[in-house]
RNA sequence: GCGCCCAUAGCUCAACUGGAUAGAGCAUCGCCCUUCUAAGGCGAGGGUUUCAGGUUCGAAUCCUGAUGGGCGUGCCA
């Protein structure tokens, strides 16, 4: 419908510019809008006013020119009365018989309604979560997969052809205090005594984790405390101490006294371990993945020395104190970057750089990272590694999920894996359940600061605007339901056939409001955000409850009745697939 | 210090990316269940869009500055 309107407008712009009203040169970017307000009626346009200057025309007067070239127009197609408000817009006025015209399009099309070709078929690699497998998901983490899951189906949506990826940090410091971690509380279940490190992993699961150790090789592993910890830098709070020292001082003995083989039984048994639960919880809350990546795998199959060999060769790596650095600073980065360290270790940062070069390897035309605004003074040098091997930065679209702030009883929550004080994802989705969780995450725009009160969450679930649009869905199943028990079963062809038996306000509104949707998911991909479909249809179900609350649906009138039902199940329709978008389920009874 | 992000009703957030009278939900106050699910509907009150300038037909939105908050600023991952 609006496209129709475009039509009509661009065929009045070369009209203007044959009178020689308009320069030949002009060309405006036509712009229609959905009017807020319905005594504007139903779409208007700004052109009068883009054209104004162009024209050498006041608005207005610009306007009257325009709508004289419309009415004279033959063919208006859906155009019932055009008007001019304002400063100078031109409002359109639809005929009601091309409002409900949209239903027919929802039940030809079913769940594909609504989708687009915005993404031409392009690839899309949509990586998120990503979070490190020392410990169970977080509710920060919670954000994060809720918005990047969400933004990976509106873009399939819209198009594009999207594969999902978890990027396993299996490699690294923080995996060796994993596994130091278990080890050690697992010598203490054989009876050995000490104190556990500052900086080790503290949280229950590690137990958990070192007992299935022993129950697996009883005290295959055990070696004596004295020996463990003669000849390692002393803890914080100890003399001298120095907490960083400490655990890796650990890291090193432990590797030693098991050797080889033992240590990656121990690695091997905390990875999978968390590995397992993670892919369960996120399953759990509807959350899937194509590709679990690998770190270790890019480190074990050499991509990261190629990726360096090949920075190397744009001539953006110089050698500094005994470390290997890559000029970032040539693209625009703050300071230059270590890729290597003085000991031989390549940082994260250069798996990063070859993690990236791999993605798009592999063929990815867009690669889109979801990533904590933490990490936002990241970007800048990986763009920065993308250009210097060639690849375009652009490829590369980084959306920042601002941390969620959590209050419990109005006092804010400190955080931290290490020290096992958070509260997981799991205990979130038990209290108040996947859909509930996922919409409330989903709600806000990712960049906004928000601020989760988990006793309100809890509390208040009832409260959450997920039920609102569910008892919507819910309810239409009911009245279906009984209206075939009443023997008055929809007969939809019927339905189809007395449309213009809909004369309310609420249905004509809902109608147009179905009309909207596939703008929205378009809109909505491009700008990756997924909030704009929860508002959607919280606007949707407020358009079903109040329609429920004006009127009977099962009447006697088989005319008024087929068309009523037909009309609530195109917004079924809608709301179920609107609902999928954000992995939230469409109860059919509540 | 420098960089990025944010600031809208009492609270939590929208505002079709520069459009018309800034909208929802909570919370407060009125109504509506012998009628298809009241987890619902209808209505009322509540605003100098943090502040000061600027850009233009037009600004919550863009620019400059100020104030307040979050984050970053490792040869950590």
């Amino acid at each position: 419908m609006k496209q129709q309107i475009v039509q009509i407008l661009m065929n009045v712009v070369q009209q203007l510019k044959d009178q020689g009203i308009l320069p030949e040169d002009a060309s405006p970017r036509i712009n229609v809008e959905n009017t807020r307000d319905k005594s504007h009626g139903d779409l208007a346009t700004n052109l009068a006013m883009m054209l104004t200057k162009a024209a050498g025309m006041p608005p207005r007067a610009l306007a009257e020119k325009v709508v004289e070239l419309i009415e004279a127009m033959e063919d208006r197609g859906a155009v019932e009365k055009v008007e001019i408000a304002g400063p100078g817009f031109i409002n359109f006025f639809v005929k009601d018989d091309a409002k409900f015209a949209v239903i027919e399009q929802v039940f030809a099309q079913k769940e594909k309604f609504g989708r687009c070709n915005v993404g031409q078929g392009r690839s899309v690699l949509v990586e998120f979560v990503s979070a490190n497998p020392t410990g169970p998901l977080h509710v920060g983490h919670g954000r994060g997969a809720a918005y990047g899951a969400s933004v990976a189906s509106l873009l399939e949506e819209a198009g594009f052809k999207v594969d999902k990826e978890y990027y396993v940090n299996d490699a690294g410091r923080q995996m060796d205090i994993l596994a130091t971690s278990v080890w050690l509380r697992y010598l203490a279940l054989c009876g050995e005594e000490f104190d556990f490190p500052s900086n080790g992993y503290k949280g229950d699961y590690v137990f958990e984790i070192s007992a299935e150790l022993k129950r697996e090789h009883g005290e295959l592993l055990r070696k004596p405390a004295f020996e463990v910890f003669t000849g390692v830098c002393a803890d914080e709070g100890q003399t001298d101490g120095d907490k960083e020292k400490h655990i890796d001082d650990l890291i090193s003995k432990c590797k030693n006294l098991l050797g080889a083989a033992h240590y990656e039984t121990v690695f091997a048994i905390g990875l999978n371990t968390i590995l397992e639960d993670i892919k369960e919880d996120l399953e759990g809350f509807n959350v899937s993945f194509e590709n679990w990546f690998s770190e270790r795998s890019l480190m074990e199959t050499g991509v990261v020395d190629a990726a360096i060999e090949k920075l190397q060769a744009s001539g953006k790596i110089y050698e500094q104190n005994g470390a290997l650095w890559f000029r970032s600073t040539d693209y625009g980065d703050e300071k230059d970057r270590v890729v290597v360290r003085d000991n031989g270790l390549k940082t994260y940062f250069a798996s990063d750089i070859a993690y990236h070069f791999n993605k798009l390897e592999r063929g990815y035309d867009i690669l889109i990272d979801v990533w904590g605004s933490d990490h936002h003074g990241y970007v800048p040098r990986v763009k920065a590694a993308m250009e210097a091997m060639n690849t375009n930065p652009e490829a590369l679209e980084v959306l920042l999920v601002q941390f969620a702030i959590l209050y419990r009883g109005g006092e804010k929550l400190a955080m931290s894996t290490r020290s096992g004080q958070f509260v997981t994802l799991r205990d979130l989705r038990d209290e108040v359940g996947s859909d509930a969780a996922r919409f409330f995450y989903v709600q806000r725009k990712s960049e906004q600061h928000m601020d989760f009160d988990l006793d309100l969450a809890k509390s208040q679930s009832n409260d959450n605007p997920v039920y609102y649009i569910q008892y919507a869905h819910a309810r239409i199943s009911s009245v279906l339901e009984q209206a075939a028990e009443k023997g008055m079963a929809l007969d939809r062809e019927a339905g189809m056939a007395s449309l213009d038996k809909l004369e309310l306000d609420q249905e004509t509104d809902l109608a147009v409001q179905l009309a909207k949707y596939p703008e929205v998911i378009a809109r909505a991909a491009v700008a990756y955000e997924p909030h704009q479909i929860a508002y959607y249809l919280k606007d949707l179900a407020h358009g079903l409850h109040s329609y429920y609350n004006a009127c009977q649906f099962i009447v006697e009138d088989d005319t008024v009745r087929n068309a009523r039902l037909t009309l609530i199940l195109a917004v079924q329709q809608v709301l179920k697939n609107g609902l999928a978008i954000l992995g939230v389920s469409a109860p059919e009874k509540m």
